[in-house]
DNA sequence: AGCACGCCGACT
DNA sequence: GTCGGCGTGCTC
């Protein structure tokens, strides 16, 4: 006799809330339920069916409609979800949010998950033999022609074919169906032989199938890690389990995508934050059901459910976009490995940049890991080159060797990409007269110069001013740009370079998702062309004829407040560095910087990422920081200063007596203002993850408690890999 | 997070 | 005289 419902909810409050079980219907843990909440109405997860509540009984109320008699969360996603709710802090109900697609918590039935199908009529096959309509319309009966196709497939063919395949069928040339044809399973095509090392990691994540062991593999890009992926997927598939792929970004999915369809001939799920909830909902569903054997995804298709797992791969396993930055601030990453764990199955971490965390994981014995050494595509790795800035003539920041090696490339019909993460014009605008420079109000940072808008924009808050036309603070009219962003550098390449197309790609040039690769395509591969570009380019796209890779400043990484900098500094090199010389012709890389003697860019030169790596870890452990100690950043900001202050203050002082934790802080963040806000930290360190995570529910409390913490907004962020 | 309730300034 | 500012408290 089940008295009380122990009921997850979507609200961000520390706690669980009961309800008596509705009139009709048997809950089961890991169903979804409707109950009153306050004045609302709001779906829940049942985690848990109890004897008696956790309050009195005359509080509780009843809940509406049981919405799931089976229970939509299975055990193993429930214990995970609960799991990763704990370690990152994150209340109880925010995990299950992040969990479900939001179309899965409305109180609605399950929309049915057979896929949308679209067929030509026999109106339509006549109408594309005698080639009549045009434009969308037309492309799309061509599309057709070869066979039915999924709703999911076409929107990736053909964006905006909804709107013709609307005229289509009103005129009787289309036809819409709820079940894939029966001949729609596309011959999977033919496996590339793999070399000695990829079979290698293959068997050797073969071998472990059916029980947990996490792999690290290691290789840079080109070394073929797509196709160890691809092969272990087969094998996955052949013994009738689901894959799960997850990508640092959408940006890398729709390649990969036709990458996996083409080759393995079922479909692929893709889950991602840029899809429509309905299609979310209707993807995760089909994982639940089976019937998804691929699933591709960003962070959260971390959550997918996997009724029959039997593979977790976490492609470029160092990137920062596994981390969320906010509200419940999980690490994809490690909740795979979670996952994996509690799954069973074999989990692959892959990067040819592996984080500092994986490789220390992997020395530790903890990972097993396997390295691709081999680029079969090209001929030999780029050769790899410093120019010292120092005493050269610059030309919008580019020293002569650089535009030398650029002309060169060009010349010989090939592409150069020069890469330099920032936006704008010029970072700086500064008065020579009286050294004024224009700085953000609410942030006191240097506003970023945009010559093309004419505007002066925060980087870090979006504020926007007119560019003036004189110093407001003397009067002269000597307003000088000071400094280079890829603006500047796309129009200098361009005066410099006036017979060669310009190609500047970053947030300002690539509004739309899809707007990278429609630029790309302008291009064609044979032809020469300059790419100016932010961090936008460093991966993605591959690029044949680009063999001349330029970084110019690599310094600014270089003495940064943030520890993990190095780290980033050297995965960013070596990332952008891998663009060059992928296909039959040798590449070639250039690094332009004040402090060519830096000893983390001779080793990273001279020895490549993986010694450069050791020496970073080296140091980590020589000053106990990170993989070597555990951190949890408490981040407070407010309108006033002393209110940040205060609050830091007391929550320092509420901290138990541990010496085993070390504290750093109250003190300021690296940006002390930011949105007119005032922002400080208290870090956490302790040696012991055990010990940190003892005191931490406890503390989080007293947190919420403290008088001071009602005027701030604040925040706990376990391992937090930005200090900022 | 919402959303009420509840006491003090400038408006029809 | 009210409309509305956001401080405080609550949601099983």
């Amino acid at each position: 006799m089940p008295a009380v419902l122990r009921v997850a909810l979507p609200v961000p409050l520390p706690s669980l809330f009961d309800y008596l079980p509705p009139a009709a219907g048997e809950a089961r843990v890991g169903s979804r339920l409707q109950v009153p909440f306050g004045r609302h109405r709001l779906v829940g997860v049942v985690v848990a069916i109890e004897a008696e509540a956790a309050v009195d009984g005359g509080r509780l109320k009843q809940a509406l409609r049981l919405l799931d008699d089976d229970a939509l969360l299975d055990a193993e996603l429930m214990q995970t979800l609960a799991w990763a709710a704990d370690y990152w802090l994150g209340a109880p109900g925010e995990a299950y949010a992040n969990a479900l697609p939001l179309a899965l918590r409305e109180a609605k039935p399950l929309p049915p998950i057979g896929d949308e199908y679209w067929s030509l009529t026999g109106a339509g096959q006549s109408a594309h033999d005698a080639g009549s309509r045009r434009g969308g319309s037309k492309a799309l009966l061509a599309l057709l022609a070869g066979g039915a196709l999924g709703a999911q497939e076409l929107g990736e063919r053909q964006p905006g074919w909804r709107e013709a395949a609307r005229r289509l069928a009103a005129a009787g040339l289309l036809e819409r169906s709820e079940r894939p044809p029966p001949d729609r399973r596309l011959p999977p095509s033919l496996a590339p032989p793999l070399n000695d090392e990829q079979q290698q990691a293959v068997a050797a994540v073969g071998a472990s199938f059916g029980r947990y062991h996490p792999f690290l593999l290691d290789g840079v890009t080109g070394s073929g890690k797509t196709e160890v992926y691809l092969a272990l997927i087969e094998q996955v598939l052949a013994r009738g389990q689901q894959a799960l792929l997850l990508v640092p970004e959408i940006g890398l999915a729709p390649q990969t995508v036709r990458r996996l369809r083409e080759r393995l001939g079922v479909s692929v799920e893709v889950l991602h934050s840029n899809l429509s909830e309905g299609d979310r909902a209707r993807a995760w569903l089909r994982a639940r059901a089976g019937s998804a054997r691929v699933i591709l995804g960003t962070r959260s298709a971390v959550f997918t459910p996997l009724p029959q797992a039997g593979l977790i791969i976490v492609d470029e396993e160092h990137d920062s976009a596994y981390k969320q930055q906010e509200g419940f601030r999980y690490h994809a990453r490690d909740l795979a490995l979670v996952r994996a764990r509690a799954l069973g199955v074999p989990v692959l971490l892959g990067s040819g940049t592996p984080s500092l965390e994986s490789l220390a994981n992997a020395e530790a014995g903890r990972y097993r890991t396997l390295h691709l050494r081999a680029r079969p595509g090209a001929v030999r790795p780029p050769q790899v080159q410093i120019i010292d800035m120092r005493a050269q003539r610059l030309e919008h920041g580019m020293s002569p060797a650089l535009l030398a090696a650029v002309a060169e490339t060009v010349a010989r019909g090939e592409q150069a990409l020069v890469f330099r993460n920032r936006r704008g014009y010029a970072p700086v605008l500064l008065c020579h007269a009286c050294g004024w420079h224009a700085a953000c109000p609410r942030c006191e940072r240097p506003l970023t110069l945009h010559a093309g808008r004419r505007q002066l924009i925060c980087h870090h808050c979006d504020f926007r001013q007119r560019v003036p036309a004189a110093c407001p603070a003397c009067g002269a009219g000597d307003l000088k740009a000071q400094g280079q962003g890829t603006e500047r550098l796309e129009e200098a390449l361009l005066a410099q370079f006036p017979q060669v197309p310009v190609l500047r790609v970053d947030r300002e040039t690539t509004r739309r998702r899809d707007s990278f690769e429609q630029l790309l395509a302008t291009l064609g591969d044979e032809q020469p062309a300059i790419l100016v570009g932010t961090q936008m380019l460093a991966k993605g796209h591959d690029l044949p004829n680009l063999t001349m890779v330029t970084i110019v400043g690599v310094d600014e990484g270089l003495h940064s407040i943030d520890f993990r900098a190095g780290e980033r500094l050297a995965q960013l090199v070596v990332q952008v560095a891998g663009r060059a010389g992928r296909a039959r012709k040798p590449g070639r890389v250039l690094l332009q910087t004040h402090q060519p003697e830096h000893p983390l860019l001779r080793s990273l030169l001279a020895h490549g990422y993986a010694a450069a790596a050791r020496e970073l870890l080296a140091e980590r452990r020589l000053i106990r920081l990170p993989p070597y100690s555990h951190q949890v950043l408490l981040r407070a900001e407010a309108p006033q200063r002393e209110l940040v202050e205060a609050f830091l203050a007391a929550a320092n002082a509420a901290l138990p007596p541990d010496d085993r934790l070390q504290v750093a802080g109250p003190m300021p963040a690296p940006m002390p203002l930011r949105a007119g806000r005032h922002r400080g930290q208290l870090l956490l360190e302790a040696a012991s993850r055990q010990a940190l995570h003892a005191m931490l529910r406890p503390w989080q409390v007293a947190l919420g408690a403290l008088p001071a913490a009602r005027k701030v907004r604040w925040s706990l962020d376990v391992d937090p890999i930005d200090l900022y």
